[in-house]
RNA sequence: GCACCCGUAGCUCAGCUGGAUAGAGCGCUGCCCUCCGAAGGCAGAGGCCAGGGGUUCGAAUCCCUUCGGGUGCGCCA
């Protein structure tokens, strides 16, 4: 049950019977007004701006929105579970509910469990890509990042009534795949005994030993001294497996799980004559979207092997971008952003209504060509949203931890998963808007205190579980079963700090459903963080006046109706946190 | 030179796609444990929302512009 949607339907109505009244005029988007929390609660529970944004549209029937505003305040009160609807300001409308709604959502909470808050299916398919990392190396915390961010984001998508397909695209195209063949076929020839030295430009990780000695092991002395067309490839495809394992096993380790492992190189490959990217190329073509042009050089510094050419163009300036882009290099092979269009034109063919891409905020240059090139091949009708994550800067006690991939020794997201576990890094990962630069320090997300914001969740819900314990203990064959609570007197709750967490709890279905539908799971983290502060502070209010403990051996039935609520909290931050991929623990200790 | 992201308390950051008197943590000052977990909480001080224009009932939020920081800019992916 979501109260503010709740009543942006039944204001609507009013709206609605308005208009058949002749009273307003037709037409008015009912899509433009919001029932939101007041920022303020001595204004309410639930406040709404209707009457001020139709202000333009009702001047011919009321003087000014605060009449029209009044108007409907005084159908909302006639409404079982309003206690007051009041005009304020310009023309708002503060609605305050009964205790009678908020015992309501209790008894959802309660009883819906971890489905609180989760809406119906909206019919919406949703493809989240994210990770994608090359298959040429261990991941890196930077990596970790988009992918705790894409994995977060997809559940909420589920979550609020989307089918969501998690896909990541393995760039095992391409000249950097090369590379590591070359290098991997070098830790082979060390394998079998030679001496090697890696030549700058080639990957020096160690974590390629281990796939020369298999390799070494599985074809002998086949490959030695021998050219590079007899082993690339075979070496190449032994490579890239070896490093997706290795990368589907550090994913694991955070818990992620992809459906769709797409291949690049499967892009390429002709099936009845024709691969994807030719099928994606031939549908722009058909559209008039390609042509042979000459691109002006980049202003600035030019770059030392610039050559002015004719070169197969798509039309990207048609649809936003800023210049048109180039599907084909000099030696005639495609472009990555050949194979890109190709590749979100498979998504786009699979009936996908929104494509949402997790990037590395490196690649933000990117982002305007991608949308034009979604937007060209859907006839505008598919959505891309780029979700750009900035970088992780870690550090250790506040002093930066070098990272260094070229040199080979760099700190991997496995060792830091390893070190800090996967609940601080993952709730850590969503504690910053995607855009914004995050620093990660691997002694703070240790620490137990209120300065760890994974802590201090985590921690809510230990405490709120111990007080089950507590209740079990002073109360003889208690029922604490959810069932049970949703029966108790929930009118008893009338202490104000009860009634701010009931109203945060009402608020949770809304979160959800904003969050996901900006792509902003970490709204989600900070919603938990806030209700968690609400719940100790409570807490601690109880320590101060003993009345407002939540156990009171004396009265049974108040006891009973405090339970509920902490239960509803406790199925709240539980189902949240799950929802982050983050673990609820019943205990600290 | 151009594009994108960012600029909010001394520091690190939120601000619910335009709402009411801009919030939290750290740090600073002063408090609260014979009592459900003090691993916590309460109170106080601290702001020209980088600057300037505009849009409207209403702007930290949208548009233009200046300044400052970051990221990119055919033949890397």
């Amino acid at each position: 049950m979501n109260l503010f949607s709740d009543f942006q339907t039944r204001i609507t109505h009013i709206i609605e019977k308005l208009v058949g009244e002749k009273r307003l005029p037709p037409g008015l988007d009912m899509a433009k007004f919001g029932v939101e929390p007041p920022r303020d609660a001595s204004h309410g529970d639930l406040s709404c701006n209707v009457a001020m944004v139709f202000a333009r549209d009702i001047k011919e029937f009321y003087a000014n929105p605060r009449q029209l505003a009044t108007e409907i305040g005084f159908e909302l009160a006639k409404m079982p579970d309003v206690a007051e609807a009041e005009v304020a300001g310009p023309g708002f409308i503060n609605i305050r509910l009964k205790p009678s709604a908020f015992a309501d959502v209790l008894r959802a909470c309660l009883e819906q469990g971890p489905q609180f808050g989760a809406s119906q299916s909206n019919g919406l398919k949703v493809n989240v890509e994210y990770v994608s990392a090359n298959p040429t190396g261990p991941m890196h915390v930077g990596h970790g990042r988009g992918a705790v961010f894409g994995d977060a984001l997809a559940s909420l998508l589920a979550f609020s009534g989307a089918a969501v397909t998690r896909e990541y695209y393995i760039n095992d195209a391409g000249a950097q795949v090369d590379v590591l063949a070359r290098s991997a076929y070098l830790r082979y020839c060390e394998a079998l005994g030679e001496t090697i030295s890696i030549p700058e430009g080639l990957y020096p990780g160690d974590y390629l030993v281990p796939v020369g000695a298999a390799l070494a092991q599985s074809h002998g002395r086949e490959w030695l001294g021998k050219p590079e067309s007899v082993w690339l490839v075979p070496v190449r495809d032994a490579a890239i497996d070896a490093m997706m394992g290795m990368i589907r096993s550090d994913l694991a380790a955070l818990n992620i799980r992809h459906e769709v492992f797409f291949s690049e190189r499967s892009l390429h490959i002709p099936h009845n004559g024709k691969s994807d990217v030719d099928i994606a190329i031939d549908l722009l073509q058909a559209k008039g979207l390609i042509y042979e042009g000459r691109l002006p050089p980049p202003k600035g510094q030019l770059p030392e092997d610039w050559e002015d050419r004719e070169q197969t163009l798509f039309k990207s300036t048609g649809f936003g971008d800023d210049v048109d882009r180039p599907l084909k290099k000099s030696d005639g092979s495609f472009t990555y952003f050949a194979s890109d269009i190709a590749y979100h034109n498979r998504k786009i063919a699979s009936g996908f209504d929104i494509l949402v891409d997790v990037w590395g905020a490196d690649h933000g240059g990117y982002v305007k060509r991608m949308a034009a090139a979604v937007s060209a091949l859907s006839d505008k009708k598919v959505e891309l949203d780029v979700k750009l994550c900035q970088l992780v800067k870690l550090v250790r006690d506040g002093a930066p931890v070098k990272m260094s991939k070229r040199s080979g020794d760099f700190v991997t997201l496995r060792e830091v998963v390893d070190e800090v576990g996967l609940d601080a890094v993952r709730f850590m990962m969503l504690f910053r808007k995607n855009d914004a630069p995050l620093e990660f320090d691997l002694a703070k997300v240790l620490e137990q205190s209120k300065e760890n914001p994974v802590f201090y969740v985590q921690y809510a819900h230990a405490r709120a579980k111990s007080i089950f314990r507590q209740a079990v203990k002073a109360f003889e064959n208690i029922d604490l079963s959810p069932k049970s609570l949703a029966n108790a007197d929930l009118t008893l709750l009338k202490d104000a700090g009860e009634a701010g967490l009931m109203r945060l709890l009402a608020q949770y279905p809304r979160l959800i459903e904003q969050a996901a539908k900006a792509h902003e799971p970490h709204r989600l983290a900070f919603f938990l963080h806030d209700l968690a502060s609400a719940f100790h502070a409570h807490w601690n209010a109880g320590k101060d006046s003993p009345q407002l403990r939540f156990v009171n051996e004396e009265n049974r039935e108040l006891s009973l109706a405090r339970l509920a609520l902490v239960g509803s909290i406790t199925q709240v931050l539980a189902a949240g946190l799950d929802l982050l991929g983050v673990s609820a623990p019943v205990e600290m200790r």
